[in-house]
Formats: structure tokens, C-alpha cells, sequence
DNA sequence: CTTAATAATGTTATATTATTACATAGTGTT
DNA sequence: AACACTATGTAATAATATAACATTATTAAG
């Protein structure tokens, strides 16, 4: 079984562009940008992609379907994940989510859900577009 | 200009397939439904699905890529939307948001966001299945 | 150390989801 | 009727994601 700290060749490669870089990554162009590292195809990418976010080093943005490196060393336990989006310059910055979680956890337990994790998508307009 | 309550002949037939079913539908699910109806290729489906999100009578679920019609009136004015959704028999339920939503306003405002919508999706286990 | 089991990788092909581009038809306004 | 505007129809293709299977690497046991 793998451990957190120990990361594969492949996931190495694709964490390595997602913390470089300052905006939500896909899957096509992560894998454009390794090919020349030896990562030639979509499953390649993908599997990479799955196990860092199972370890909660990165998150999915859904609405975008994009990956962002974790900015909250909460998540590596929780996976519990917010994130505002600016729908002006696109800017996907993740919050910092342990109120929410407190929050959020309270009201799951509030409807019968034994919850695992939540994804919190705000849309709007950040402090520079505004 | 399109008013909220007068839906054109796609969007009927879109919204009224959605409303029947107990479960999100995807795109293509929708469009093979309703090719007897004279719908007969994406676009079709695409553009009435996107106008009845606009209008916030059907929800995305992005993490699945499908829709459901809204249970809850207030969405019609906030566009913002809850759910849980079950990882063992997936059933996908819209969370009453109101409360929510105050606190995800105010929690919007603290970090200086202009918020438009949130979406927000649990994953766990329903009352049912844990 | 070598064998068996498991996990990771490589590769091809294909499935699924979504959009572009352009032609046609309907609707409302002046 | 002429115009603008919205909605529809259609074909093609782009973008996202997975299936299936062969190969290689790593680990654990005997």
C-alpha cells in the first residue's frame, strides 16, 4: 500500500506542474506539458491525477474540470475542499476551510448523512474585478 | 427576451424529462430520451439545458455531470444550490438551503468576495445506507 | 535469492461530454 | 414588408475520460 510521502514517478511529474502553477490545470494540458518527461498518454495523466487527489495533495475544481494543488494542509485529512472562482479573470484561490468544515459538518450530521467530504464552489467576482 | 415562466418547446420537453426522473440525468441519457420528441442531436439538449440552469429551475451536478430539476423555490432567485450525495447508492438529494446560504453569504463577504452562487456537493452515505 | 502477489506503467483504442459553425425558421416591432 | 432577434436544426469536431490489456517494478514470503 502506498504511503503519502511516497510519491511515484508519474504522480511526482504531475504534482510537480500542478504546485507550479498559478491556475487550475486540465488533464490535456498537464499532459502536453510532461510529454516530454516521458508521460505519453491520457491514462497516464489520470491515474497520476486520481491518487493525488485520493491523498489530498490536489483538488478537483469541477465546474472547471481542472486540478489545483491543495493550499490547506487540512485537506490532506478532511479532502474537504472550498474554493472561490472570479467568473471576471477566471482567479481560483481555495479558502481557508476550517470554519466551513465546522459548519458544514454540523449540518450534514443535521440531515442524516454521515459525511466523508464536501466541494464548495463560490462564483462571483474577486476583490480586483469588483 | 426570454421571461422566466415561458419556456420555449426544447426546454419543455428538456425540463419536463428531468422533473419526471428521480435521478440526475446526463446530457446524452436526456437526448436519447427524448429523440422520439424531434430532438435530435447535442446542441439541442445543450442550449435548453443551459438556459434552464440560467433560469434556476434545473441544477448541475458538476461532480457527475448531470442535471436535476430544482426541489427548492428559492433557487429560482439565488441560483445557488446543496446536495448530498450518496457514494454507495447515489442517490443525489437537494439540501433546503436558506440557512446555508446566510451563512455562505456572510462567510462570501469576509473574504471580500462579490458573490453571485455557490455550488456545494456532500459526499458520504445517506440515512439509508450507512 | 527466487517466486508469487501486488502496484505502477505504457500503449492503443474507444467512450463520453461538450462546443463550433453555419443554415433555417419562427417571433415580435416598427 | 423589412428588420432585428431568438430559437431551432444539422453536421462536424473538440475536449474530457475510461477500458482493456501487455509489460515492468516493487514488495513480501518462503
Amino acid at each position: 500500500m502506498q504511503r503519502q510521502q511516497n510519491l511515484t514517478k508519474n504522480q511526482k511529474i504531475v504534482l510537480d506542474i500542478i504546485e507550479k502553477s498559478t491556475e487550475p490545470l486540465k488533464a490535456y494540458s498537464i499532459l502536453s506539458n510532461v510529454k516530454r518527461k516521458g508521460i505519453n498518454a491520457p491514462p497516464q495523466v489520470y491515474r497520476a491525477l486520481d491518487k493525488l487527489v485520493d491523498m489530498g495533495k490536489i483538488h478537483k475544481i469541477e465546474s472547471k474540470n481542472a486540478f489545483v494543488a491543495c493550499q490547506n494542509s487540512n485537506c490532506k485529512v478532511s479532502k474537504a475542499a472550498a474554493f472561490s472562482i472570479c467568473e471576471s479573470c477566471e482567479e481560483v484561490t481555495e479558502i481557508d476551510n476550517s470554519k466551513i468544515s465546522k459548519y458544514l459538518s454540523s449540518f450534514a450530521d443535521k440531515i442524516g448523512m454521515k459525511y466523508k467530504k464536501y466541494n464548495l464552489e463560490f462564483f462571483g467576482l474577486c476583490k480586483k474585478c469588483k
